[in-house]
DNA sequence: GTGGTCTAGACCACT
DNA sequence: GTGGTCTAGACCACA
C-alpha cells in the first residue's frame, strides 16, 4: 500500500503522511474509509506504533483524517467547495518553489511547461 | 530594507527569510554581498537576535547565503548551471501542492493560470 | 435542522457538535428528546456516519446527550443546580483565554465588552 | 518553575504547555529568552525527554516558542499588534465556555461579574 | 480491540 | 552540547 524508503532523507513518518495524502487524492482512499489501525499499520510496515501515530496525528492536524478513540482512524469528508484560504496557502508554497527554480537558473518557459504537465498529468487521474 | 508585518500570520523569521530571497532575486543583493550582522539587523528591525539567527540559518540551509564564522554572512554565488536533482526535488514539492489544489476542487485551468502568473511575476524581476 | 458550512475551517464534526448545543440552548431540543440516529442524521446531512458518531461522542463527553445502546441518543436533563466544580473548570479555561487575549495586546475594556456581549447574546436565547 | 500534578486529569505535556504559556503571559519569560533544553527540563521535572519535546513542539506549533536544532528553544517575539484572526479564535473558545456555564444554570449576571473580575485580576499583572 | 500517554533507551546531524 | 527521529516496551480509558 505504502512504499517506505528507509534510505530516503525524508523521515519515515513524513513518508507515511505523504503516502496517505497521495492515496486520498488519487482516489484509492475515499471519505469515511477506515484506515488501518495504528498497531495494524505498524505491523504492515514493520515500523514502531509511535511512528505511525505521529504520522496519523499529523494527518489529523492537516485535516485529512480524524481519529476516534476506540474506533479508529477515518478519512475526512472531502471539502465540497474549495477553501480559498487553504488554496492561498498552497499557492504561497508553490510560489516559494518557483522562486527557487528561477534562482537556480531555470528559464520561465521550462518551468511553466513542466508545471502545466504536472497539472494535466494529475488532473487526468480524477 | 525589509518590511515586517507584525499582524501577519507568517512568523517573523519567515518574513525575514522571504524578504531576503526577494532582495536577492530582485537584484538588490548580489553574490558575495555581505549581509547585515545578526546584531545589526536585530536592531534595524527591532527584533530579537535569535529570530534573525533562525532566519539566516534557514537561508543557509536553502543555499541562499553562507556564513563564515568571525566574518559574517554573505550572499551565495548564483548557480551557473541548474542542479537537476535539486530541481527534481522542488518539482516534487510543487506536484504535491498541485495534487492538493486539485483535491480541494480547483479546476486545472485555474491552477495553470495562477501558477503561470506566479512564474511571470517573479521571473520579471530578474 | 443544522446548517453545515463545508467551506468553513471548522471540521464537520465540530460544526455538528456546536449546532446541537445551539439547538438545545435555544430550546428547539429539550431534555429527553430523542436525537436522530447516527445513520439517519448521516443521510440528512450527507455526511459519513463516523463523523456523526464522533460528534455524538463529543456531545456525550460534554454531558449534553446520553446514549442508550439499542435505543439511541437522547438529550440529557438540564442540571437543576449548577455544579460548582464544573463551573470552576470552565472559569479556569476562560481565564486562560483571557490571559492570551491580554497577551496579544487587547485592552481590558475591549475584552470585557466583547465577553459581556457574548453572554447576553447567548443568554437571551434561553 | 513549573508545578506538575501527576494526579491531574491533564496530561503531563499539557501541564507543561499551559505552564509555559502562563510563564510567558505573566512576564516571567520574555521574548527571546532561552528556555531550558529538552534534556535539562527533563531532569528538572524528572520527566521523560520525549514528553518535554512533545510539549515544546506544541508550544512551537502554537507560535509561543521556536526551536533551533543545535541551539535550543527560545520564546517567540510578542506580537506588537493584536492578530484579529487569533483573537476571534480565542473569543470562540470563550463563547463555548460561556454557553456551557449558562447551560449548567448560572445566571448571566454572575458570569459577567466573574469574568470581569478575571480580566481585571490578570490585567493588573502586566 | 481502539487511540493516548509515558518511559527508557538509542542514533543521527549539526554547532 | 542541541533538537529530531525511532524503537520497544508499558499502562490507561473507552467501546
Amino acid at each position: 500500500m505504502i512504499q517506505l524508503d528507509l534510505k530516503s532523507r525524508k523521515s519515515i513518518y513524513e513518508q507515511i503522511v505523504d503516502g496517505f495524502k497521495e492515496l486520498v487524492t488519487s482516489g484509492v482512499l475515499k471519505s469515511g474509509d477506515k484506515m488501518p489501525s495504528v498497531r495494524e499499520l505498524s505491523k504492515m510496515l514493520t515500523v514502531n506504533p509511535n511512528t505511525i501515530q505521529k504520522a496519523y496525528r499529523k494527518l489529523e492536524e492537516d485535516g485529512w483524517v480524524y481519529m476516534v478513540s476506540g474506533l479508529g482512524c477515518f478519512v475526512s469528508d472531502k471539502p465540497q467547495a474549495p477553501d480559498p484560504a487553504r488554496a492561498q496557502e498552497i499557492y504561497a508554497e508553490i510560489g516559494e518553489g518557483i522562486r527557487q527554480l528561477l534562482y537556480i537558473g531555470l528559464p520561465k518557459e521550462t518551468i511553466i511547461k513542466e508545471i502545466t504537465d504536472l497539472v494535466n498529468e494529475r488532473g487526468n487521474r480524477e
